[in-house]
RNA sequence: GCCAACAUAGCUCAGCUGGUAGAGCAACGCUUUCGUAAAGCGUGGGUCAUCGGUUCAAAUCCGAUUGUUGGCUCCA
């Protein structure tokens, strides 16, 4: 859950009312925890975007028969009415009051995080005393809406080196109606998650046989997947990028050289090793360890050329090996780009040639960690929508506003208006970005400048940059309000050096180009998750799996309807036809469920007049038309690319 | 990877404290030929995730493994 505030104590803005109120909510819980469970170590109860929380340690697996005891007694601390009450001590005073209580577990450490000179505050309500800087509600009868809803393990300052605490999630509203409708919301938007539709709608398959993380696109899923592809290209086409296909494995030495390797293993698959290889190693006795050294291992030659070109020590001395100990092997492809930079680099380029725009629908495979793997918006193989232009200095600016307008027309067309947008900075503390930091000055602020044209409100974000150059995120909330990254645009000023790539400028001297990375989409699995939940299913003409289905109403229509099916077919729809035996009802019913926009019913009027009923499921029964102008309708649709109209009362349920 | 919960038919789920598996939907067959969200009857389908243990007896108890879910950590 997203949290935005500091965590220490010190809170620099003040609590909103509602932030109030569930943070007032935190501390009634944690004197509900210590009267149930006397020997709780408590650490932080702060509020979220959603509710409230509390950390504690303690030897007792809590359970959900615990969360409805803690709320019980949750309850009756609101019906004691116990008033909120501050007292401002000195540090001394605080180590004491908190020695007098126990707490002295986390609670001297969270006191520590006070600097020095700001003031140092204790709340009060009724036998629980807690370090906090505020503010609360008056008294605990006003907190009237609360819900404990899950127990989740979460490390102390969020550090996997510190001990795991149990953390008690809850959410509280102001009123009793307001909480009932954000738990009812809650469950509606379970009814569209993307993992959920994807099984009813047949839309992807994840095969515990065939790996964690790993997507299978049933055929309806792989009709949505086309479609995207399909309109994204168009869009390429008319931004002057040419399409290349790379292999989904590239050799170690690539990726030694453009640096994912090894220093980013912890995140990739192991490497592939050839069978000779391999052989000759084992044949040496290598042990595991020493193979190992030996894949990361670079020759003297590689090593010198690339701290060359990058000015500094980045392959140190100590990964060098005489030329007979290098053992080579193939990486599965965390990344398109050393790929693309090869295509570039094949030929010599001109000023004139660029900006060069190469564009793939990449598959990468990334080591996700299993907790981490979600359906299909976190995986551990998926296909970038990607392209690397390679460009001058001067163009940068204007590439990056290009990539811009592409994402924004994406965004447009699919109807996603809510999302946010990230200016990615590195963070001025830390070593791990390559590249000079003038180059980084620059490229961070054709990023910012970009990112003002676009009329979206965005946040510069220090520490979010990837190691190679600033970038610019959209981010997405799903159905249940979790983030998801989906376009990217990542300006790369590092890996044209590592690579030597160059260009003959006007001058007849050769040029460093600049690298700029961008996805609209970021991956089609993630996007197409995403879309599911934010179409919950009912997609657009120009992307449903089934876009028409003829539904006669008796066996007599029958051969009316099969020679439309085929007219339909030929014309290029996606067209199926019911020929269950069952009524009308049932087979709209099921048509409804199937989520197809059109319903076309068919019985001997129909027949006779070579005509068709339309029902849209978006606005109902459309009234009867003919085939000829039925078709050239839904065409017009579909080559528009039209949204879905707004949707009509939802139906009784299913 | 960590904490916790969960895993029974294609799907949704029942099966209490151990006595060898059940419903609805879906599928298939027959009857019905029907005008905008569910016609009727019948049939088939499960090594109860996997492996091991306890027991006369395990879907049920215990352990491990795999996977899923919610968080945490991570995300070039």
């Amino acid at each position: 859950m997203p949290f935005k505030r500091p965590l220490s104590s010190n809170l620099s803005m003040p609590m909103t009312p509602l932030e109030e109120l569930r943070h007032s909510c935190s501390h009634v819980l944690a004197t509900a925890l210590l009267r149930v469970f006397p020997d709780a170590k408590l650490d932080i109860g702060p509020p979220t975007d959603t509710g409230f929380y509390y950390d504690v340690d303690l030897e007792h697996k809590l359970t959900t028969d615990d969360l409805a005891r803690l709320e019980a007694e949750m309850k009756k601390i609101a019906d004691e009415n116990q008033a909120f009450t501050r007292k401002e001590v000195s540090r001394d005073e605080a180590i004491a009051i908190i020695q007098g209580i126990g707490q002295e577990r986390y609670k001297l450490g969270r006191l520590a995080d006070i600097p020095e000179g700001e003031k140092i505050s204790f709340y009060q309500n009724g036998e629980f005393v807690d370090l906090c800087a505020g503010t609360h509600v008056r008294y605990t009868s006003k907190l009237k809406a609360f819900k404990l809803l899950s127990i989740a393990g979460a490390y102390h300052r969020g550090d996997e080196k510190n001990k795991q605490l149990q953390r008690i999630y809850g959410t509280a509203f102001p009123s009793k109606d307001e909480l009932a409708n954000y738990l009812t919301q809650l469950e509606q938007a379970k009814l569209r998650d993307h993992r959920k539709l994807g099984r009813e709608l047949k839309l992807f398959h994840i095969d515990e046989d065939v790996g964690q993380g790993l997507i299978l696109w049933t055929p309806n899923g792989a009709v949505i997947r086309q479609e995207l592809q399909t309109f994204i290209s168009e869009e390429l086409r008319k931004q002057g990028y040419h399409q290349v296909f790379t292999p989904h494995i590239g050799k170690l030495e690539l990726y030694k050289t453009s640096g994912h390797f090894p220093y980013y293993k912890e995140s990739q698959f192991s490497p592939v090793i050839e069978n000779d290889s391999l052989a000759r190693a084992i044949g040496e006795n290598c042990a595991c360890g020493e193979v190992f050294a030996r894949l990361e291992a670079v020759s003297g030659k590689l090593r010198e050329s690339i701290n060359q070109r990058t000015g500094r020590e980045a392959i140190t001395a100590d990964r060098v090996r005489p030329d007979d100990q290098l053992l080579d092997g193939f990486m599965l492809k965390p990344m398109n780009c050393p790929h693309h930079i090869k295509i570039f680099a094949s030929q010599p380029h001109s000023y004139r040639d660029l900006p060069v725009r190469l564009a793939e629908f990449g598959t990468v495979y990334r080591w996700e960690q299993s907790g981490e793997l979600n359906g299909m918006t976190r995986v551990r193989g998926f296909t970038q929508d990607d392209a690397h232009l390679f460009c001058t200095e001067e163009q940068v600016a204007q590439e990056v506003l290009g990539c811009l307008s592409l994402v924004k027309i994406v965004l447009t067309t699919l109807g996603m208006q809510d999302y946010r947008v990230r200016v990615g900075l590195r963070d001025p503390d830390s070593n791990k970005y390559t590249g000079d930091a003038a180059n980084w000055d620059k490229a961070e602020s054709a990023c910012r400048e970009a990112a003002k044209t676009l009329g979206v409100p965005f946040t510069e974000e220090p520490g979010e940059a990837a190691f190679y150059g600033p970038k610019i995120d959209f981010v997405i909330k799903d159905v249940i309000g979790r983030e998801w990254q989906l376009g990217t645009v990542q300006v790369d000023y590092n890996l044209p050096i590592r690579f030597d790539l160059s260009y003959i400028g006007a001058d007849n001297a050769a040029h460093r180009p600049v690298m700029i990375h961008r996805a609209p989409f970021g991956s089609m699995e993630r996007f197409c998750g995403v879309l599911i939940e934010h179409f919950a299913g009912d997609f657009p003409t120009w992307l449903a799996p089934e876009q028409v289905r003829l539904v006669p109403i008796s066996d007599k229509t029958l051969d009316y309807a099969r020679g439309l099916l085929a007219r339909l077919k030929a014309e290029g729809l996606r067209a199926t036809l019911d020929e269950h035996s069952d009524k009308l009802g049932a087979k709209i019913r099921r048509a409804e469920l199937d989520k197809v926009p059109y319903t076309l019913v068919i019985g001997q009027k129909e027949a006779e007049a070579q005509s068709v009923s339309v029902r849209s499921r978006a606005r109902g029964d459309e009234g009867v038309m003919t085939a000829d102008a039925y078709i050239a309708k839904v065409k017009a649709e579909i080559a528009a690319r039209a949204l879905p109209d707004k949707k009509k009362a939802a139906p009784a349920s299913p």
